[in-house]
RNA sequence: GCCGACAUAGCUCAGCUGGUAGAGCUCCCGAUUUGUAAUCGGAUGGUCGCGGGUUCGAUUCCUGCUGUCGGCACCA
């Protein structure tokens, strides 16, 4: 006998070897057609394998189409049924990897000829025809040799090839196989069979992808696709799909005048005024920040000889994505790509005690780099970039502190942004590498505990780490969902000793200080390309370009509107005027959509009382101010939040 | 850099199987003096990304390049 345990605590009892999907049925014919899985004491299980050998009651819980965990089964049914379609239609394509990623899936295959778009309309077609044929779906367990003979005997050579890497030699596994024929490695669990899928599906996207995501494999061709319970999901997710790319900061960028980038200088932002408002708001506060830390400011120079790129190793490890120059007189010069080498300049001018330190160094470092033509997006990665870049030159005792206090300087200014942080990453020591074991288990658990000092979790990227030091990293989503790297702290012990930094220690020693490299925003580019997607245009007041437009209602009205302009501009506040001979909706919708945050309108009323008629961007209430009261209102909300 | 797709007026987009291009908005001109998301009329605007090829003829087909978009790899 078997006793289960059902969610709602009721215990039941069945007899042994009885599947899932008999249960189901026996409560109700209706369910037994919605369940997709079954989860038994935790771990997810086929409606039809059978449940036996438990001595004790178990949790037990049907899985709905629509639940996270049915929708996630739904997706890697999908994969299969679409791998299974491909390889009836195109017989000389292997099979390699199809994992779930957010809100799909994708599939990975080998085949010498290419796929195309153009072919998605054919295979969604037959995928729906393996649907119609509701194949049953089997799981079975084979033994790990057998299986690697089978899929090399069938030509299946990447498949054979996983297998022998993951799967413990003299270990079992489970295959699951939809129809007579087709077969793949799998986990599991599926449905029991393809028919139960469903037909809200859709293939999305081509993209080339690396074996092993290593680029020196062979590359596959990598087919993405999306899968729902129902069709309403579906096209809930395709309209969700639209609605961010309407806050794409590209489109936004163009929208709202801030920028442009051209052929001629590809990677390279052209900011116009309006943009420029913006980068300024941003770097003044950020500078701000960085004083209220204890950082001296400093600029240094954007070309400097090779030979320092040589001794500092960025010629070595950087040198080809560095613009280089050479000039009449026969120098050799590179654009510098990092600021680090020029702070350990300054540092290295005059003296330095043990009292000097930490001694913290902030740039708004103007950096090129030649990135790949195909890592180039929008203004989030860029050839020229500038870093609100920053050093700590400190001893080994004081990085916990410093690291903390980083870590509580970027939440401040991630929460005065509305940025969300999607993840705090802590790359760890790659196989090659400088320093002994010890100072890495040192800079590694202190990093992490500094950063979890703060109260956040830490994600662990093994082997991700630079050769010299462990790095934080601070991610963010930008509209599509993609993560960005945007803050950073990066432990170096290897650049000062390099360039010859040190400081005289209380003993009187020479000592090579540690040097952090930090960064709140990352670059102005991307955390300004986050924050364009985040706020899908409408600023808060103290970042808007323009804050305020005042539009007149007739002619009439035109001198006070001009009259409320200059008092806005006395005090600081970025209005522009429309006395345009156009009609007040005109006016109205055209600053609405411009993302304007207040319009205020003037008519020959507000003129009389000295008033004006504040609207507010979205909203369609209208707030009647004496002038002076506005004035107030909005000098106070546009304040930037550090200096409220 | 690699794979796939795309490139038409300032912007957003039409243009079937080859016969040198069209709309709406914007800009410009004129009329309209208007109370909270588009007032009316008129005019202008394109060597159809760039270079080759096929063809009597190419925006359309082929090809090379450049850029953009979506991924991969790389990275802030």
């Amino acid at each position: 006998m078997l006793e289960l345990k059902f969610p709602d605590g009721a215990l039941r009892q069945y007899a042994d070897k009885i599947t899932p999907l008999e249960i189901a049925a026996a409560i109700s014919p209706s369910l037994a057609k919605r369940v997709v899985a079954a989860k038994i004491a935790g771990q997810l299980w086929d409606l039809t394998r059978p449940i036996e050998g438990a001595t004790e009651p178990q949790n037990f819980e049907l899985i709905n189409r629509d639940s996270p965990d049915g929708l996630e089964i739904i997706r890697h049914d999908t994969a299969h049924v679409m791998a299974q379609a491909i390889q009836e239609l195109y017989p000389d394509t292997q099979i390699t990897i199809g994992p779930n990623i957010e809100d799909g899936f994708f599939y990975d295959f080998a085949r010498t000829e290419k796929f195309s778009t153009d072919d998605f309309e054919k295979i969604e077609k037959r995928m729906k025809e393996i649907v119609d044929r509701d194949l049953p779906i089997t799981r079975e367990e084979w033994t790990r040799d057998v299986a690697i003979k089978h899929f090399n005997e069938i030509g299946e050579k990447y498949k054979a090839s996983i297998i022998e890497e993951i799967i413990p030699e003299g270990e079992t596994l489970t295959i699951y196989k939809q129809g007579d024929v087709w077969k793949d490695l799998c986990r599991g669990p599926h449905m029991p069979s393809t028919g139960r899928l469903g037909k809200a599906f859709k293939l999305m996207k081509l993209a080339g992808a690396y074996w092993r995501g290593d680029a020196k494999n062979a590359q596959l061709q990598r087919i993405y696709g999306t899968a729902w319970a129902d069709e309403k999901g579906l096209q809930e997710y395709l309209l969700r799909l639209e609605e961010a790319e309407r806050r794409d900061h590209r489109k936004l960028g163009r929208q709202l005048d801030l920028f442009h980038m051209q052929e001629e200088g590809k990677g390279m932002v052209f900011w116009h005024p309006k943009g420029w408002v913006l980068y300024r708001i941003l770097e003044n506060y950020i500078r701000r920040m960085v004083e209220k830390s204890g950082y001296g400011e400093v600029k240094t120079p954007q070309i400097l000889d090779r030979s320092l790129w040589e001794a500092s190793g960025h010629w070595e490890k950087f040198g080809h994505a560095m613009f280089t120059c050479e000039t009449e007189e026969g120098e050799h010069l590179a654009v510098k790509p990092m600021n680090c080498p020029g702070h350990v300049q300054i540092f290295n001018q005059g003296q330095k005690s043990y009292r000097d330190l930490p001694l913290r160094m902030a740039e708004m470092g103007c950096c090129h780099r030649f990135e790949p033509s195909g890592s180039l997006h929008g203004i989030m990665r860029v050839r020229n970039f500038t870093q609100d870049d920053g050093h700590i030159f400190c001893r080994d005792d004081q990085i916990f502190d410093e690291t903390k206090a980083f870590c509580e300087t970027l939440a401040q200014v991630y929460a005065d942004l509305d940025v969300e942080l999607h993840s705090i990453k802590l790359a760890l020591r790659p196989e090659i590498r400088l320093g002994s074991d010890e100072t890495w288990d040192y800079t590694e658990k202190t990093l992490k505990a500094a950063a979890e000092a703060t109260g956040v979790e830490v994600e662990l990227l093994p082997g991700e780490g630079a050769f010299y030091g462990p790095k934080l990293e601070f991610h963010v989503k930008d509209a599509i969902g993609r993560t960005w790297q945007c803050g950073t702290l990066q432990l170096d012990p290897s650049t000062p000793d390099r360039l010859g930094a040190h400081y005289t220690a209380e003993d009187g020693s020479k000592q090579v200080p540690v040097m952090l490299h930090r960064a709140i925003l990352g670059t102005f580019e991307r955390f300004l390309g986050i924050m364009i997607e985040n706020y899908a245009g409408h600023f808060p007041l103290w970042l808007a370009p323009v804050q305020v437009v005042v539009a007149n209602i007739t002619s009439e009205s035109e001198a006070y509107a001009s009259e409320v302009v200059a008092k806005l501009k006395a005090v600081g506040i970025r209005a522009e005027i429309d006395t345009r001979n156009e009609k007040i909706n005109y006016k109205v919708r055209e600053h609405s959509l411009g993302k304007i945050p207040v319009i205020a309108v003037v008519g020959a009323r507000e003129a009389t009382e000295q008033k004006v008629a504040l609207r507010r961007l979205g909203s369609q209430e209208q707030t009647i101010l004496t002038l002076d009261e506005a004035l107030l209102v909005l000098v106070a909300e546009g304040t930037p939040p550090d200096l409220r």
